[in-house]
RNA sequence: GCGGGCGUGGCGGAAUUGGCAGACGCACUGGAUUUAGGUUCCAGCGGCCUCGGCCGUGGGGGUUCAAGUCCCCCCGCCCGCACCA
C-alpha cells in the first residue's frame, strides 16, 4: 500500500506553482477581476493558528474564483510598525527594523509552506521607506484640505516611563510596567477628522450589503448619531454659561440637578478654589479613562456650590455636580439630569438625595398616583408636569422644546455623534514620522515634498524611559522650510491604523512612483472579498472607510467603499491544561491516557480547563508549523476547514487533525489503488450505465452543486462535507458492473477538482496520479447538470397530526390526490387514525403529507 | 454600565429558511483482517420503552395542519468599548 508523501509532493507543488508564475495577477480585461484579500498579519515573531485559519479561507475563495474563471488579485504582505517591536528593543536590545524584518522572514518562510495561491511578487513591509513615504504625502495633502489638526487631548501618561500608555496597560489606575500611578495630561496631538464623513460613513453602511449585520450593527453604534439639544443655563451669580447636550430635552422639566465631567473646564476651575473638588477629581482620573471602567463603577459626585438655572422655569435652580460618570468625549462634556427617566440620573439622584420628578407618564398611568422606584422610566409616554409640553408625546416634546430653546436664546436642537476624530499621534518611535517641522515663527510647517520621505534615524537608543525620537541628538534639529530659522521635527509617529487604512489599494500596484496607479487602482478596486478577525470589526474597518473618502476628496483613488465583501473569522481555540501546582502547560507538556491527562515528562495528573482562545499567557498554544512538519499543509487546511463553521470559533484538536490526515489517505488510495484499472482519461460516457454507476455519476453532479453553492456562502465546513460524502458514495462502487469504472474516473476526477481548493498539494498529486495533462490549479470549476440532481422516484413524509408515522415512496410531481391516497393507505397512518375520518390532509408535493384527524 | 453575538446527541456541527431533527465527522461499543508503523474494513451509536410507541434543538409561554426555524418572557456563556494589532 503506497503512502501519500506529503513532504516530497508539498514541496514540489510549491516550487512548480512558482517557477510557472501560476498566482501572478495581471490586468486583464477580457475577464471579470476578483480581489481576494485576507488582513496582513504583524509580524509578532511566527504565525499562529489564527493566520493559518485566515489565509486558508482567503485561499479557498482565491482558488475557487481563479477556477471559475475569474482574473485574482490575492497579495500579501506585513503591518509592521507598532509597539511590540520598540518592547523587544527595550527588553533585548534588538533593534525594531532588525527584529521586524528577521520576523517577516521567518512568518514569510511559514506562510509559504501553506501552499497559498498568493502573488508574492507584491510582497511589502509598511515600515519601507517606499511605503511610508507616500502617507506622509497623504498626511500634507489631508492638512490642505482641512482633514488633519492640531488640539490638545489628554493622554494616559506615566511619569516613570515618561510615556504615554493605551488603556490596556493601565492596570488598576497603575502603568503595567513602571506600576506608577498613571496621570492624565494634556498633550497637543494630531487629529484626523473623521466626523467630518460621519453621515456618509453611518448611511453608506445600508448600502453594504455583503457585510455581516452584525459588522454594521457595531459601526451605526460606534458612530452614534444621536439628534437633541444643546442647552445653554445661565449660571447664577456668573455671566458665563453652562452648555450641555441631552437627547432627552423632552425631559427638561424633570431636570433636578446639572453634572460635569472631572475634565470639564468649569471643573478645573471651582477646584482651583476648593481643595476638597481637587481631590475628588484627582481620584476619579486615577480610576481608568476607558468608557467600560467609567460607565462599570459607583455613580459618585461632588456639589460645586454652583447654581444652574432653569430656562423653562423662572427661579428654579438645580445644583451643579461634578460627576465620575459624566464623559468629556462626548457631547459637551456636561448633562442635565433627569432621575425619573436616566437610570444613571436616579442612581446618583438617590445617592444623593436629590429630587425625582416624572415627567414622561407611561401609557395607561394615572399621573396623580405614578411614581419612580428604582427604575427609570425610559420608553415613550405623554409628557406632564411639563408646563407647556403637557400632553405631548415624547417625539413632539423634543421638537417642541428644541424651539423654545432657541426663541429663549438659551439652546438649539442638535445633531451629536459618539464618533471622535481620530487621534493619529503617538509617542513613540517604531512608526511613522509625522512630517511636520514646528517653527517658533512659522508654526507647524508641512514638510516639502521633495524632502519626503522623512525617515526614522537608524541610531535611536531604547535605554532611556520617554520617546526615542524626541531623544535623539540630531535627527529633530532642522531648518524651518518657510523661514530658514532653527526649527524642530514633529517627534510624534503615526498610530499603526494609519498604514492599514491604504494598504489594499497599494497592492494594487505595490512598486509604482505615486503611492496609486490610477489605472490599477481604478481595475482591482474595491477588495470584492475582505477576511478577518471580528476583532476590527470597528476600528480598521471603519478607519479605512474614512481614510478610502479622504483619499477620494484629495484626488487619489475614485472610490469611496474599500471593502465590497467582508468575512468576519472567529478564533481558534484549544482546551486548557494546568499541572499540580497550577502551573500552565501547552498541549504538548501533556498527554492523554485512559481517559485522563497526564503530565508528559512524569506522569503526574493534569487539570483540563475549558478550551479557550489560543494565548501564550495560558499557554494552550499550538505551533502551526509542528503541525505542518508533522501532518502536511493540506491536513493542516483541512482540519481547518472541516466541522466549525468558519464566522465561529473552532476548537483545534489532536483527534481532529488525525481525521483530516486520515481522510485524504483515504482519498489517496482512492485514486491510486481503485478495484478495477480505470478507463484512459477522455474516454466518452457508455451508452449503457448500470445502476450504481448511474448513482456514482449523479452523486457527483450533486456534489458540484453542493460544494459550489456552500463555497459561495462561505459555509465551507458544509462543503467538505460534500465532498466527503462524494468520496464515501465512489468507496461503495466496486467498478465491474457496466459502465461503473467509467462512473469512478468521472467521480474521482470531479472529486479531486473540488478538492483543489481546500488541499491543493494533494490534489494536484491525484489529478496526475489519474493521468491527467495540467496543472489542477489551472483547471476550470466543474459544471453540474441541472437534469442529474433530480431523482425520478422522491421520498415523502407521512404525518399524522404533525407527528411523523412513516414514509411513501412516490414518482416525483406525483398528484396531490394520488400523494394523498399513498399516505391514506400507509399502515402506521390507518393504525394512528384507528378509524376516524381525516378532517383534512395538507399535501406538499415531493416533501410531507400530514393528515389532520 | 453600554453595545454586539451565541446556546441542537458524549463532542464539532447539518437541516432547500416553516415541512422526515441529528447530514458529514470526532469519540465510544462490538466484530473481522493485519497485528509493533499516526492501519484498514463491517456493524451499532439522542433519551426512555411494555417494541406499540413516548419524550427530545438552554428554560417557560404563544402562533400554525406543521416550529431548531416565527412572536413574547426568562436563563447561561462569549466578544467589543477608541493608544494592542
Amino acid at each position: 500500500m503506497s503512502r501519500y508523501n506529503f513532504r516530497e509532493s508539498e514541496a514540489r507543488w510549491q516550487e512548480v506553482w512558482e517557477q510557472r508564475g501560476v498566482f501572478r495577477a495581471s490586468i486583464d480585461r477580457s475577464r471579470p477581476k476578483y480581489y481576494v484579500l485576507e488582513m496582513f498579519p504583524y509580524p509578532s515573531g511566527r504565525i499562529h493558528m489564527g493566520h493559518v485559519r485566515n489565509y486558508t479561507l482567503g485561499d479557498v475563495v482565491a482558488r475557487h474564483r481563479r477556477a471559475l474563471g475569474y482574473s485574482v488579485l490575492h497579495p500579501m504582505g506585513w503591518d509592521a510598525f507598532g509597539l511590540p517591536a520598540e518592547n523587544a528593543a527595550l527588553e533585548r536590545g534588538v533593534h525594531p527594523a532588525k527584529w521586524t524584518y528577521e520576523n517577516i522572514s521567518t512568518m514569510r518562510a511559514q506562510l509559504k509552506s501553506m501552499g497559498l495561491s498568493l502573488d508574492w511578487s507584491r510582497e511589502f513591509a509598511t515600515c519601507d521607506p517606499d511605503y511610508y513615504r507616500h502617507e506622509q504625502k497623504m498626511f500634507i495633502d489631508f492638512l490642505k484640505a482641512g482633514l488633519a489638526y492640531r488640539k490638545e487631548a489628554f493622554v494616559n501618561w506615566d511619569p516613570v516611563e515618561q510615556t504615554v500608555l493605551a488603556n490596556e496597560q493601565v492596570i488598576d489606575g497603575r502603568g503595567w510596567r513602571s506600576g506608577a500611578p498613571v496621570e492624565k495630561r494634556k498633550l497637543s496631538q494630531w487629529f484626523l477628522k473623521i466626523t467630518a464623513f460621519a453621515d456618509d460613513l453611518l448611511d453608506a453602511l445600508q448600502r453594504l450589503d455583503r457585510w455581516p449585520d452584525k459588522v454594521r450593527v457595531m459601526q451605526e453604534k460606534w458612530i452614534g448619531r444621536s439628534s437633541g439639544a444643546e442647552i445653554r443655563f445661565a449660571l447664577k451669580g456668573r455671566e458665563d454659561r453652562l452648555t450641555v447636550y441631552s437627547t432627552r430635552p423632552d425631559t427638561l422639566f424633570g431636570a433636578t440637578f446639572c453634572a460635569l465631567s472631572p475634565d470639564h473646564a468649569l471643573a478645573e476651575e471651582c477646584a482651583r478654589k476648593d481643595p476638597a473638588l481637587a481631590a475628588f477629581i484627582a481620584e476619579c482620573r486615577r480610576a481608568g479613562t476607558s468608557e467600560a471602567a467609567i460607565e462599570s463603577q459607583e455613580k459618585r459626585g461632588y456639589d460645586t456650590g454652583l447654581r444652574a438655572l432653569h430656562p423653562f422655569i423662572p427661579g428654579k435652580e438645580l445644583p451643579v455636580y461634578v460627576a465620575n460618570f459624566v464623559l468629556i468625549e462626548y457631547g459637551t462634556g456636561a448633562i442635565f439630569g433627569c432621575p425619573g427617566h436616566d437610570q444613571r440620573d436616579l442612581d446618583f439622584a438617590r445617592k444623593y438625595g436629590l429630587p425625582v420628578i416624572p415627567v414622561v407618564l407611561p401609557p395607561g398611568a394615572d399621573p396623580k398616583t405614578f411614581a419612580i422606584g428604582d427604575e427609570a422610566y425610559t420608553e415613550d409616554g405623554t409628557i406632564f408636569n411639563s408646563g407647556f409640553l403637557d400632553g405631548l408625546g415624547v417625539e413632539e416634546a423634543k421638537r417642541a422644546a428644541g424651539a423654545r430653546l432657541e426663541a429663549l436664546g438659551a439652546g438649539k436642537p442638535q445633531t451629536v455623534y459618539r464618533l471622535r476624530d481620530w487621534l493619529v499621534s503617538r509617542q513613540r518611535y517604531w512608526g511613522c514620522p509625522i512630517p511636520v517641522i514646528h517653527c517658533e515663527q512659522c508654526g507647524a510647517v508641512p514638510v516639502p515634498e521633495k524632502d519626503l520621505p522623512v525617515m526614522l534615524p537608524k541610531d535611536a537608543s531604547f535605554d532611556r524611559p520617554g520617546n526615542p525620537l524626541a531623544h535623539h541628538p540630531t535627527w529633530k534639529h532642522v531648518a524651518c522650510p518657510v523661514c530658514s530659522g532653527a526649527a524642530e521635527r514633529e517627534t510624534d509617529t503615526f498610530d499603526t491604523f494609519f498604514e492599514s487604512s491604504w494598504y489594499f489599494a497599494r497592492f494594487c500596484d505595490p512598486k509604482g512612483k505615486t503611492a496609486f496607479a490610477r489605472e490599477a487602482v481604478d481595475y482591482w478596486m474595491p477588495v470584492d472579498q475582505y477576511i478577518g478577525g471580528v476583532e476590527h470589526a470597528v476600528l480598521h474597518l471603519l478607519y479605512s472607510r474614512f481614510f478610502t473618502r479622504a483619499l477620494r476628496q484629495c484626488g487619489y483613488i475614485g472610490i469611496d467603499e474599500p471593502f465590497a465583501g467582508l468575512f468576519t473569522q472567529g478564533m481558534v481555540c484549544h482546551e486548557t491544561y494546568r499541572g499540580p501546582d497550577g502551573e500552565w502547560l501547552t498541549p504538548s507538556e501533556v498527554k492523554r491516557e485512559a481517559g485522563t491527562v497526564v503530565r508528559l515528562s512524569d506522569g503526574a495528573p493534569v487539570t483540563i480547563g475549558r478550551s479557550e482562545k489560543m494565548s501564550k499567557s495560558k499557554k494552550n498554544v499550538v505551533d502551526p508549523t509542528e503541525i505542518i512538519a508533522a501532518y502536511g499543509a493540506d491536513t493542516a487546511r483541512l482540519f481547518m476547514l472541516s466541522d466549525s463553521p468558519p464566522e465561529r470559533d473552532l476548537e483545534w484538536t489532536e483527534a481532529g487533525v488525525d481525521g483530516a490526515w486520515r481522510y485524504l489517505n483515504r482519498v489517496w488510495r482512492l485514486v491510486t489503488e481503485p478495484p478495477v484499472p480505470l478507463p484512459p482519461p477522455g474516454t466518452p460516457k457508455p451508452a449503457e450505465l448500470s445502476a450504481e454507476a448511474e448513482a456514482a455519476w449523479r452523486a457527483a453532479h450533486k456534489a458540484i452543486a453542493a460544494v459550489s453553492e456552500h463555497l459561495e456562502a462561505f459555509r465551507f465546513n458544509v462543503a467538505v462535507a460534500q465532498v466527503r460524502t462524494l468520496s464515501n458514495a465512489l468507496a461503495e462502487l466496486d467498478g465491474t458492473g457496466p459502465g461503473e469504472a467509467w462512473a469512478l474516473r468521472f467521480g474521482l476526477e470531479t472529486l479531486t477538482l473540488l478538492l483543489g481548493p481546500m488541499a491543493p498539494h494533494i490534489a494536484e498529486s491525484m489529478w496526475e496520479a489519474l493521468g491527467r495533462e495540467g496543472l489542477l490549479c489551472e483547471q476550470p470549476w466543474p459544471k453540474a447538470d441541472p437534469a442529474l440532481l433530480v431523482e425520478d422516484r422522491v421520498t415523502v413524509a407521512v404525518q399524522v397530526n404533525g407527528k411523523l408515522r412513516g414514509t411513501i415512496e412516490l414518482p416525483r410531481d406525483a398528484a396531490n390526490d394520488d400523494a394523498q391516497s399513498a399516505a391514506l393507505a400507509h399502515p402506521a397512518v390507518q393504525r394512528s387514525l384507528d378509524g376516524k375520518t381525516p378532517r383534512k390532509v395538507i399535501v406538499v408535493p415531493n416533501r410531507i403529507v400530514n393528515v389532520v384527524a
